[in-house]
DNA sequence: CAGTTTTTTGTAAAATGGACAGCAATCTGC
DNA sequence: GCAGATTGCTGTCCATTTTACAAAAAACTG
């Protein structure tokens, strides 16, 4: 069956690249090209064919405007489906949104350039359709993945330190954690063990440097 | 702009809707009366065409499919979009699914009947497509969705007794709780007040009516 | 009124969560 | 080599929450 003899709506993705930028948490963001919104940031999106997933789309558009691989991200998963009906003046589109959590992730200026940046969530600029929607609701999704899962692992280095790990957590829920607390919540938890290395950095005691159990996400809740 | 120009998927919805049958935790279905999948149970789901919104698709599917109106669930909710590309064998259809909540739903058979009857969760049919997939998601949405907030009320009448509302969750989470220590951590949410009414039901102790505060989903947790 | 059934209530032990301060290890500059 | 500065690291007490568990109250039946 084709949509010609249904006039569905068409079906779009965009995504929320998340990155911890500089300890705080940050968002890609692309500059539209074209109208309407030309010159105003944006998530990373387009159309979907018929015969690929959503997913499919969002790896290639990703990787198209902003010259990031998937592999370059962690945790990848879909958010929710927004679908009104004025959310693109160019006609009805359904968007299909995803998240995603990455580090090290260098945007690539490319040819047909759409000088993908990341801002912090806390900073950022005019932004085009719905999509400061999208990322306020990608930002409440983290916060809540990252109280019952490990899914942070994604946003840090494979050796960290605890306070790497804390400020990474405090990033994203925008709050100040007590430091003896959470070492001893984290700890008890069994998601990461320590490494025999440590990290120096300036003139104090250097820390201990640890490593996720598992680069997969897992539940956290005991049972 | 046209879904010709794109070729995009078509977009379709498809209902779980919840409700309480002989306190089990059922879901509606219907009978395909076309092929694919004739004679199979399915959820209700059908085309979204383009200017309408997912939801008021879905409103419109469930009452023509099965005499339901949505005012009749208290709560309704985005679950998830399904978009592998050979759920449906007829083409390419992505899939946005709801959850609906009700009480005292009555599927209406109609003349071009879809048969619309409640399975309970542990009993269910052969089901077409991948909705069996959908239900289960669903289940797992709506079990962890009532340990946040209070949105179980949708299931329960007006007024109840703590035996039911513990039978409720016990059909929804599906493994047993203890009495005593339900009674206490419910009283203690303040999500419910007791009126001085009272059920008569055999020969024993006559149990006291209550009610929710709010017919609103609210979050439980604290702060 | 004795038997049956469901409702209702409380307590002790264990686990969890939150507040809170001081010593340890490194580097810098004198 | 030592004083100062900075960050890493550790533990206790209290309040709250969770869990396990049993007996009396209120209605109906025969």
């Amino acid at each position: 069956m084709m949509n010609t003899t249904y006039n569905s709506p068409i079906v779009t993705v965009d995504s929320v690249v998340f990155q911890l930028v500089q300890q705080k948490l940050a968002v890609l963001l692309i500059t539209r090209m074209n109208q309407p919104f030309a010159g105003i940031h944006a998530l990373p999106g387009g159309y979907v064919s018929a015969g690929e997933t959503t997913l499919t789309a969002m790896t290639r558009i990703v990787a198209a405007k902003a010259g990031i691989t998937l592999a370059d991200c962690g945790v990848v998963e879909q958010l929710y489906t927004f679908d009104t009906v004025a959310r693109d003046p160019r006609g009805h589109a359904v968007s299909v949104t995803y998240m995603a959590l990455g580090r090290n992730i260098v945007p690539q200026l490319r040819s047909d350039t759409h000088y993908p940046q990341f801002f912090p969530i806390d900073a950022l600029p005019e932004i085009a359709f719905d999509h400061a929607q999208i990322i306020q609701y990608a930002h409440e999704r983290l916060k809540s993945k990252i109280s019952y899962t490990n899914a942070i692992y994604a946003l840090l280095p494979e050796l960290f330190t605890l306070s790497q790990l804390q400020t990474a957590y405090e990033a994203v829920v925008s709050h100040p954690l007590d430091k003896r607390n959470f070492r001893k919540k984290i700890l008890g938890l069994e998601i990461i063990h320590e490494t025999d290395q440590t990290f120096r950095d300036g003139a104090h005691r250097p820390a201990r440097l640890y490593r996720f159990n598992t680069q997969v996400v897992t539940n956290i809740s005991s049972f």
